[in-house]
RNA sequence: CGGGGCGUGGUGUAACGGCUAACAUGCUUGUUUUGGGAACAAGUGACUCCGGGUUCGAAUCCCGGCGCCCCGACCA
């Protein structure tokens, strides 16, 4: 993409009012808006991270056999009624209105019910069991108070996945299984070193749940630390349990860190209430035993900025970077024009994604704006670099520079960078 | 929801109750520059959040509303 085309700009200062470096960042590097307290919207650069990192949730999700659908955020109040959550003192984030014809509805925090509601029209026998199927949906909370930019916000794009299996037994091997992908999802989202498997309150649902948690100065929660086991467990349950057998209380450290993710158990809490069953090999009706499974991408996007950003901006990693390579042209000679031209046109055809800086700016404004934004790989063409036929390659995370060839990368632009 | 802070050009700031609301930045045009946010010049851009009130006079003081941020509580 041509960056003169781009229509958002960097900034030198972000708005007063936000404090926060996730939103500081991201509004003076231009990849969202606010619209209101707790409400963003999400620019080319934002929306492209943003799908990035719901596309590798998609294929992790798929992976582990997950059906993807997309549930109303519309929802009728009388499911909910069942289940004792329509009422506001069980969840007090509801947003509601009224219907002009008549009735009351509200915009979904979160899709238990309407997800159990939906699979009682398919979940008839042993045989359909177990099931996996998750949304990418946009949630909505009315939270007392908005706060840190885009890691809570009123609305947020949230994956959430319902598992449906016959026993506990079944559900467990999921259960489990899901740990692991959330790691690993994680890991190639390059929070893997910050983040923990933590024990956590089960909530409503059920006596404990798992989260995972980052370590950044940027969290609302506490929690306690095995670096031995890479385990942690919150202080919301910390009295009431150990974490794991082999860490002892002088083993753990206590970490500010906020939740990116969370696995819960509901057994068969939603089952019972609405009546999912199946039919089991004797003919006779189970509950569904049932576990929901989160992940806020936007939250992940902001936390991502909160725990890699250095003084200069941004640092994606090149999992969910918005680009992989920010092409630079330094001066306005033919020859660097042409140069670079050539180049962007060399990567795109090899499907690197590249952002080509081909303004006529200078380069300090150039490279502040680079920095700033945050691509992985910075590949910048001026007259110096075309006297040695070469580019030069700058790593945005680790600052190491180097001259490489011209002809290299447009040979074969992924083996020159890879190196790196 | 309790406590605190704050609303002034697009953005960041300034202005004792008193001149045409100032400075920086951005943006536009021109000249000169060209490897770390250039220089000069000329422009552009504000009913000072909204509504009342006090006053000869309000960005400034008072009341009400709306909005934003922070701390705490809360966080399905």
């Amino acid at each position: 993409m041509l960056q003169s085309s781009l229509f958002t700009k960097t900034r030198k200062e972000a708005p007063k009012d936000e404090v926060s470096k996730n939103a500081d960042l991201l509004i003076r590097a231009g990849f969202i808006h606010k619209e209101m307290a707790g409400v963003y919207s999400y620019l080319p650069l934002g929306f492209r991270v943003l799908e990035k990192i719901a596309n590798i949730v998609r294929e992790e999700m798929n992976a582990i056999g997950g059906q993807e659908v997309s549930l109303t955020a519309l929802q009728d109040k009388n499911v909910w009624e069942i289940t004792g959550r329509w009422n506001d003192e069980i969840i007090d984030v509801w947003f509601k209105t009224n219907l002009k014809a008549g009735g009351e509805l509200g915009l979904a925090p979160t899709h238990e019910e309407p997800f159990t509601s939906l699979m009682k029209n398919f979940i008839r026998s042993y045989r359909d069991l177990p099931l996996y199927t998750y949304q990418f949906q946009t949630k909505f909370r009315n939270e007392i108070r908005a706060k840190s930019g885009i890691l809570r916000g009123r609305e947020f794009l949230m994956k959430d996945l319902y598992s449906f299996s016959k026993n506990e037994e079944e559900h467990t091997i999921f259960y489990e299984k899901m740990s692991k992908v959330y790691h690993d999802f994680f890991e190639k989202v390059g929070l893997g070193e910050h983040t923990y498997f933590t024990l956590a309150s089960g909530g409503s649902f059920s006596k404990y749940s798992h989260e995972f948690q980052t370590v950044t100065s940027a969290g609302e929660d506490t929690i306690f630390v095995c670096e031995k086991c890479k385990m942690a467990v919150n202080k919301e349950v910390r009295e009431k349990q150990k974490m794991c057998p082999h860490c002892k209380n002088e083993d753990l450290t206590e970490k500010t860190s906020i939740e990116v993710g969370n696995i819960f158990n509901l057994g068969t809490r939603f089952s019972d209430t609405l009546d999912l069953t199946y039919l089991d090999d004797k003919g006779k009706p189970q509950p569904v035993f049932m576990g929901s499974y989160g992940i806020g991408i936007g939250r992940v996007m902001g936390t991502i900025v909160e725990v890699l950003a250095d003084e200069k901006g941004i640092v994606w990693p090149k999992s969910v970077a918005p680009f992989l390579v920010h092409l630079i042209s330094v001066g306005e000679s033919e020859e660097v024009k042409t140069a670079s031209q050539e180049i962007y046109d060399a990567l795109n055809a090899q499907k690197v994604e590249v952002l080509f800086d081909d303004r006529d700016a200078r380069a300090g404004e150039k490279f502040a704006d680079s920095d700033l934004i945050g691509i992985p790989y910075r590949i910048v063409i001026s007259e110096k670099t075309l006297a040695e036929k070469s580019a030069e390659i700058k790593v945005r995370a680790t600052g190491k520079t180097e001259m490489r060839p011209l002809a290299d990368l447009k040979k074969d632009a992924i083996a020159v960078l890879d190196v790196f």
